[in-house]
Parts: structure tokens; C-alpha cells; sequence
DNA sequence: ATATTTTTTAAATGAATTTTACATAATAGT
DNA sequence: ACTATTATGTAAAATTCATTTAAAAAATAT
């Protein structure tokens, strides 16, 4: 590989759909082909920005128009130096002296977390959970259309669940690829999770948010998020009973 | 406050209901009571301890009576010395050359997390969500058990899901404080989860697995967990979006 | 105008977490 | 019984992440 470039200073951002360029970014030459590699960004760091994107959505829906990374802390729960922080990755928004512009950031870190589009999702499994997630409201407004559903179970393809006809399993290559689809939610039991989650890797899929209790394996380039309320619980329990402190009377 | 010592060398738990102490852990004269703080274990190793409680679990499930740190990372995508070290704020339960133990892991590993009694739980909000967690059959078999369910809706109180009639938020501190419980499970709207968050608080709940898209603030010996498939989605479609490498053909 | 507020940036410090490396102990094979 | 191998436990090193500090710049309020 032959290299080329490291951004040495930061370059705003231009228009619509382009990638934004930034101190850190690299761009090199393998071939014919100039590729660029975006500075790498700590994960404690992204899964802060979509609370932030939250919580600015709240303000912006109350009617507030500006709000300073003091104030923006102490919803949060964070300090404002670490907020100010985690927006330096991604640019420049607020103002000196004033604080954030609620709207402009929003579509900010709107475009930081590609929510500038429709993203189309796949649910896998319509057992109780599944039609659940099918029939959850919350996922539209933040752009997330569930397309499709799936289900091993011959007995519950052809059914019609929130307005979609379940599919066989045997659909799945197709309809992901003439669809387009990303993200992929699984809601199977844990005994056939590993199975589901290998197909949709092999189909293409490159986020899954898996609502099974495993820990399924993908390459690197897939990512997965476990939603497992036990595992949860189990966290909290831990200190619950290691707080109890243990008073012994020494009269 | 009157020093008194500080445990140098490991004491390994004696039987039932005890408290394990260990290396780093204090007692402490305050008046005429003994205090016992235990030494701080960090919130991410924290957070690993229910995976591998629950993969220990399938190992034992299936039949497997012995494993290593190695075959254990392969399986939660965690190197072995992180395994080890985790394991090593607890106390040592490995045999050199050998491996762990899986039974006797897992009966460690449930005394850590406070595992080995029933937790009872209240859900507050009987919506469409909070019906799918009274339904959920997870939480039973591993000693979670929901004991309560509340509504401030008052046509949803006085029915009946899942076995539990729905009662008033006017009860809260009764029950709670009647049946001992420490648990509670928000599943209301946004609109209403931070009233119904100091409400909780207030009867004497330490720990919350809130459903609701907020971010509630508690005293600090309240632990909040959230559950929130849309930041962890938006969370995944960063990467998709970051990752699109731009080719630029340079012939 | 001037003082105050608050952001941005960089650098330095500090804290938390992970990895490395190795002494030590158990096991398995010969 | 001896040797080679395996695998733990942990101290120390390395890394990553978070926080603090300081200084410059921009906006607002007086």
C-alpha cells in the first residue's frame, strides 16, 4: 500500500451526503483506488451520542432553541467537559459565550449517526417478542422501518403481523439484498440464535440488535448489540447485596 | 472515625448468608458499630459477570464439567487474561493445568451476584410493554420474580395479566415495603417515567431496569439500567455509515 | 466599552482498564 | 518418578479513556 495523506488540520464539512473529513483521517492509495479511513472514534464515545441526540430532541420538541453543555450535564448525568469532549470529535457546533444552537445540533449529530435516512430493518422471529418489536411504535419516528419478518416456524409464515406478511426463512438472501436491508432485530429463542445470527451474516447483514440471551460471534465488520434485561438485573444485584454493610453492635 | 484495619491477605467465604472479604476491603469503627466497606471493583467487570455466569450456565446445561479461560473467551469474544483477571477480584476458583471447574464456578459466580435467593420485582406499567414482561418466562428461572404490577391509569387497575391483578400507584409504598421488594421494572411512557422514577425512589426501590426512553436521574446508591433499542440501533448505524469507505477510482 | 459568560482546543494529569509476562501449581505422558 | 505441557493468578507495564487546567476567542449583558 502506498500512502498518501493524513488531515492534518480540521476541514468543515460541506454539503448533503459527503463524508466529513477530520484531524486524524487518513487517506491512502491501494491500487487504482483512493480510500479513506476515518480517525478512530473511542465506542464509550459513540454510544454517548445517540443520549445526546435524545435529549436534544426532547429540548427541540419543548420549544428550547439553545442549550450550554452545563445544562445539557446535568440532564445527562455527565459532566460538561466530557460532553464538550465528545462533540470535538465530530466538529465544531456550539457558540462561545451562548451554548449550543438545540436545532442545528440535532442535525449535527443527526448526520454524525446516519439518521439522515431511512433505514430498513428485517425482524426475525414473530413469537410473543417479535410481534411485540412489530408492533412497537418508537422505531419510526427515529427513522427505522421495519420491511420484513421472518420465521423458521412453517406455522407462522403467511400470517400477517403489523401490517407484514411473515416469510419464510428461505426468503431471507433475497429479500435482504433487493430490499437493501442493514440491520436485522432477532427475537428467537436462544437455541436457534447462533444459527440466525451465522444466515445473517452470510446474507449480508452488518448490524444486528439480538434480543436473544446469547453472546452470538460475527466478524468484526458486523456489528452486534445484546438487549438482555437479565443480564441487567443480574449487574444491579450485585450491588444490592454487596452494599448491604454489615453493622455488628460492639456495646 | 476510628481506623481499625484493613484485610492484607485473602480470607476465603466461609459458608451460607456471610459476606466474602478480600484483599483491599476495610473495617471500620464508627461510634460503637464495626463498618465493613468492600474493595472497589470496577462497573465494567461488573457488567462481565452475568455473561459468564449465564454461558456457565449452558456449559452446565450441556453437560460440560470443566473449562478454561481460552475455550471461555472464545466463546464471549473476550481475551483469556481479561477472564482471569475479572475472576480474580473475587477470589480464585481455577486449578492450574486444568481449567475451572464449571459447577463450582457457577455456584461462586451466583454468591457474587447475590444469585442464590429470589429477588422479588415489581413492574410499573401495564401498557402493551409491561404485559409482555409479566409474560416474559425468563425472569422466573433465574430467581427473578415479579410479585407486583402497577398502573396509573385507573381502567387498567383492578385486572388482571399474567396472574397479578394491577393495582394503584397509591399502593406503591405499601406493598413495597409489605413484601420487602428492591427491584422495580418501569415499562410507562417517556412522558411519565421520571415522576414514576422519584416515586420509586422514594419508597425505598435500589434498582430500576427502565424501559422508557429517558435518562432518570437517582441518588446514587439507586442503580439504573436502561433499555433503549433506539440508542443501541443508532449506536450500530454510526459504524454502518463511517464505514462506507469511499473509493475514489483514480485511473 | 468593559466585564462576564461559555465554548473550543491542546496539553497535562490522573484514573480506569487491558495486556503482558512469568512464577507457580496441577496434569498427563512416558 | 521424571519431564513436558497446560493453565491459573497476579504484579507490572502499557494502553485507553476521562478529567482537569489553561488560554484564546466569541457572544452577551451591563
Amino acid at each position: 500500500m502506498l500512502f498518501w495523506s493524513i488531515i492534518h488540520s480540521f476541514m468543515p464539512s460541506g454539503g448533503g451526503g459527503d463524508v466529513t473529513m477530520q484531524k486524524g483521517d487518513m487517506i491512502y492509495q491501494n491500487g487504482d483506488t483512493a480510500h479513506i479511513h476515518l480517525a478512530h472514534i473511542p465506542e464509550v464515545v459513540v454510544s454517548r451520542i445517540p443520549q445526546y441526540f435524545r435529549t436534544l430532541n426532547d429540548l427541540f420538541q419543548s420549544g428550547e432553541t439553545v442549550i450550554n453543555s452545563q445544562s445539557l450535564g446535568k440532564i445527562l448525568q455527565i459532566t460538561p467537559a466530557q460532553i464538550r469532549k465528545d462533540l470535538s470529535y465530530f466538529g465544531k457546533f456550539g457558540k462561545q459565550g451562548k451554548g449550543y444552537n438545540v436545532e442545528y445540533l440535532l442535525d449535527a449529530l443527526r448526520g454524525v449517526l446516519g439518521l439522515d435516512r431511512e433505514w430498513k430493518v428485517a425482524v426475525i422471529g414473530v413469537g410473543r417478542l417479535g410481534r411485540a418489536i412489530i408492533g412497537y411504535p418508537g422505531f419510526g419516528p427515529d427513522g427505522f422501518k421495519i420491511v420484513a419478518s421472518f420465521d423458521e416456524d412453517p406455522r407462522q409464515v403467511g400470517q400477517s403481523f403489523g401490517g407484514l406478511i411473515v416469510r419464510p426463512m428461505s426468503e431471507l438472501a433475497n429479500v435482504v439484498s433487493k430490499e437493501n436491508i442493514k440491520i436485522a432485530i432477532v427475537a428467537v429463542p436462544a437455541s436457534q440464535a447462533n444459527k440466525v445470527v451465522n444466515m445473517l451474516v452470510e446474507v449480508g447483514i452488518k448490524a444486528i440488535l439480538n434480543y436473544a440471551p446469547t453472546s452470538p460471534i460475527t466478524p468484526k465488520n458486523v456489528r452486534v448489540r445484546n438487549i438482555d434485561p437479565i443480564v441487567s438485573l443480574q449487574a444491579m444485584t450485585f450491588y444490592l447485596q454487596s452494599e448491604k454493610e454489615v453493622e455488628i453492635s460492639l456495646v
